[in-house]
DNA sequence: CCTCGGTGATTTTTT
DNA sequence: ATCACCGAGG
């Protein structure tokens, strides 16, 4: 009976992927193919058919929510039943695995995680330990550091790998920068899978145990797995090989995050007795605008994907928009939902709007807000990392583990109770000096020294006493109340009485109900840590306020990046141009170039009914204006499918191999819009390219007319002055 | 120690 | 345009 309810309604793919248990299996699941329901109901499957222990069960995926829904929808099928499956993203996955196991690694089980900020100021410490300047070196440096753990190295392995004086440099920081992570007592994200498959890797008796208990093991997004989840994944399943991996080549996007699609695409070679299964039948979008989405995703080089198909019919063509401008191009994105929720009965919900960059959000928004258009930007900052929200969870951080330097440093002056930046270097200078935790080195200053800073240090140390008293093992709300109240955080932002005091006051009082929900749906759960650790583990590893997003009476806005995973029955996708989708910045890779094509298959591939893609002329790009061209995406969809609205035909020029338009400065063309006015003339600070001297950046705008003369400095030819008549510059 | 103003850079970001 | 960061001055 159950059987059949769990087959009912699914192809014959999707039935054969549920049905089959045994061995490795990879299912190749298209944009809209139903994959969820065919992960789950094989979980199901597995307990109420098999009657496998759900004990024996590991799911992993990427996002929070993904297994949010996926639990939900298990418990659904089989209750209570399906409570003992891991259902989880692969960094909690690890915590838990940590948490118990961490022990072996000469590491204590009470650690903390760093985000990326906290992560960002510890390679800052690091680069200052080698007596290196911070400044512009951190952010680069956190970001290969991050590289290095999403390909599996310990810094050893990339010293061994460095290739240049640089590279040593850098794994030597990298060496520096783990040594504080252990003597904060923390793991940043990267260590979390790092750690899991040292610890594997070294304890044999351990993993065996792991491998024991799951006998199956299903990953979720498989083509976004790193090279260390690859590792995880694998190490756990060696002993069952009863792995099951979905995903879709055409829809890996995180390249750049250290995602290897080689992943996905090795399957069959790293476990030849494999069985694949194709789902390429399509439940969400026309065959027009899957058509359109499959020819432009088919331009990547390696073997073409098989096409998907749909029932849904022919639908609407894709509509291609050619805009003046920005604004033009918000209007008619406006106009457009206008339309469909006032003549066509669709709700705001229905519709959303894409971009390749968040920035582009803002001039959309404009144009919502003057039609009074409900909207919600999905994504952008995230509430957790908001300064106040993390000042709050610092203090309890520093109170659930003393050793966290991140923490402390960040909370000492805050609010504001005198203690500079002389007094926090002196700090860390003794705490490098005698390798104490920073709070400790606040302790010997509080004890040493008399004169002003002694005192305010003195305040700062008695107060954290005084509330680790109180709150360690406090509900998470009572003691963000606690914290905020005893240290005067929030009477400081009452005080300032801006409006964005305002907004954080708010934002704390969002946070204390979130703590609230949490300790209401945590209750009793898990064994040997406080209320408040459990809190913290959460937030540092959930997203966002998680649910409460999406919302039905709302248009939603969000980056491409954001929008995997997701469906709306109409979809705009912004700023289709040269150097924004594909990104300027990926133009010069022919790899990145092949990602930016899948985001735009993956763009594509959201929408059910209606999708519009446009672009625009002209734009406002790092407050100058920029000229553009139409995407190279847009000229790979069958014209068979496109209906072009807006400005004249660019297709004709964009087949040629010049630009679509010229807007080259020379005698005959004059400027673009007739010389003379401001609207395209050139302007201070605009950015040009010159035949011979290259990019530069305008200087000066010298008189006007023919004789216009403009003084440039060139990023490689220097400064120079350029009667504009003669030069034929172009804008760039 | 705090605040203002100049400087530079500026993709995407599940955890 | 905008934001984050740094250095000078209050």
């Amino acid at each position: 009976m159950l059987a059949d309810a769990l087959l009912e309604g699914l192809n014959p793919e999707q039935q054969e992927a549920v049905q089959t248990t045994e061995g490795p299996l990879l299912v190749l699941a298209g944009a809209g193919s139903g994959k969820t329901r065919v992960l789950t109901n094989r979980v199901a499957w597995l307990i109420g058919v098999c009657g496998i222990a759900p004990e024996a069960i590991l799911a992993v995926t990427f996002t929070n929510k993904a297994a949010g829904e996926m639990k939900a929808r298990v418990e659904k099928a089989l209750g209570p039943d399906a409570r003992g499956v891991w259902l989880s993203t692969f960094h909690s996955s690890c915590v838990r695995i940590l948490r118990a196991e961490i022990g072996h690694l000469g590491r204590s089980r009470g650690f903390v995680i760093y985000d990326e900020d906290d992560s960002l100021a510890l390679v800052r410490e690091a680069l200052r330990r080698h007596g290196q300047d911070p400044k512009e070196e951190a952010r680069r440096l956190r970001w290969r550091i991050d590289q290095w753990k999403n390909a599996g190295l310990l810094p050893a392995q990339a010293a061994e790998r460095a290739e240049d004086l640089e590279s040593e440099e850098s794994a030597e920081v990298y060496a520096t920068y783990q040594r504080l992570l252990a003597e904060a007592n923390a793991l940043d994200f990267g260590d979390l899978l790092l750690l899991t498959v040292e610890l594997f890797e070294r304890f044999p008796a351990v993993l065996r145990h792991y491998q024991e208990r799951w006998q199956y093991v299903m990953v979720d997004e498989y083509q976004d797995t790193n090279r260390v989840q690859y590792r995880l994944v694998n190490q756990l399943a060696a002993a069952h090989r009863n792995l099951c991996v979905v995903g879709d080549p055409n829809q890996s996007i995180y390249r750049w995050r250290g995602a290897d699609v080689r992943n996905i695409l090795d399957f069959e070679r790293d476990f030849p007795d494999a069985k694949v299964v194709a789902l390429h039948r399509n439940y969400r979008s026309t065959q027009r605008i899957l058509s359109g989405a499959g020819a432009v995703v088919e331009n990547n080089p390696g073997r073409p994907p098989k096409r998907m198909v749909t029932d849904r019919g022919d639908g609407d063509r894709i509509v291609v928009y050619a805009a003046r401008d920005d604004r033009d191009e918000a209007q008619f994105v406006v106009r457009g939902i206008l339309d469909a929720v006032r003549e066509r009965g669709h709700s705001y919900g229905q519709c959303a709007v894409f971009y390749r960059t968040n920035a582009q959000s803002r001039t959309i928004e404009e144009e919502l807000l003057k039609y009074d258009v409900p909207y919600v930007v999905v994504g952008g900052v995230r509430f957790y990392e908001r300064a106040e929200v993390k000042d709050a969870l610092s203090y309890l951080r520093l109170i659930v583990n003393p050793a966290d330097g991140a923490a402390a440093r960040r909370i000492v002056n805050r609010p504001a109770r005198g203690i500079g930046k002389t007094t926090l270097e002196r700090a860390e200078a003794i705490a490098a000096e005698r390798g104490l935790p920073l709070l400790e080195a606040f302790r010997a200053i509080a004890n040493e020294e008399s004169g002003r800073a002694g005192t305010a240090v003195r305040g700062f140390v008695t107060l954290l006493d005084s509330l680790e008293a109180e709150v360690r093992e406090a509900l998470p709300a009572d003691a963000i109340a606690r914290v905020l109240d005893r240290s005067g955080y929030l009477r400081a932002l009452e005080a300032e009485g801006t409006p964005e005091s305002e907004a954080r006051v708010e934002n704390l009082k969002e946070l204390l109900l979130g703590a609230e929900d949490f300790a209401a749906a945590n209750a009793g759960e898990e064994s040997g840590r406080s209320p408040l650790e459990q809190f913290l583990d959460q937030v540092a590893l959930v997203s966002d306020l998680d649910s409460a997003e999406l919302r039905d009476d709302r248009v939603s806005l969000m980056t491409v990046h954001s929008a995997k995973g997701l469906e709306f029955p109409i979809v705009y996708v912004v700023g289709l141009e040269e150097g924004v989708l594909p990104h300027q910045a990926s133009t010069k890779d022919p790899r990145a170039v092949e990602e930016e094509r899948r985001l735009c298959y993956v763009a594509m591939t959201r929408a059910m009914e209606r999708l519009a893609l446009t672009w625009a002329h002209e734009r406002r790009r790092y407050g100058s204006r920029s000229f553009g061209t139409p995407s190279r995406f847009l000229a790979e969809i069958p014209a068979a499918l496109v209906e072009r609205l807006g400005a004249p035909d660019w297709e004709a020029e964009a087949r040629d191999d010049r630009p679509a338009y010229d807007y080259s400065y020379d005698q005959s063309r004059g400027s673009r819009s007739g010389g003379g006015s401001e609207e395209g003339g050139v302007t201070k600070g605009m950015r040009v390219r010159h035949p011979i001297f290259g990019y530069g950046s305008v200087l000066e705008v010298i008189g006007s007319g023919p004789g216009q003369a403009l003084r440039i400095r060139f990023d490689r030819a220097g400064v120079k002055k350029i009667i504009v008549r003669y030069a034929n510059l172009e804008l760039g």
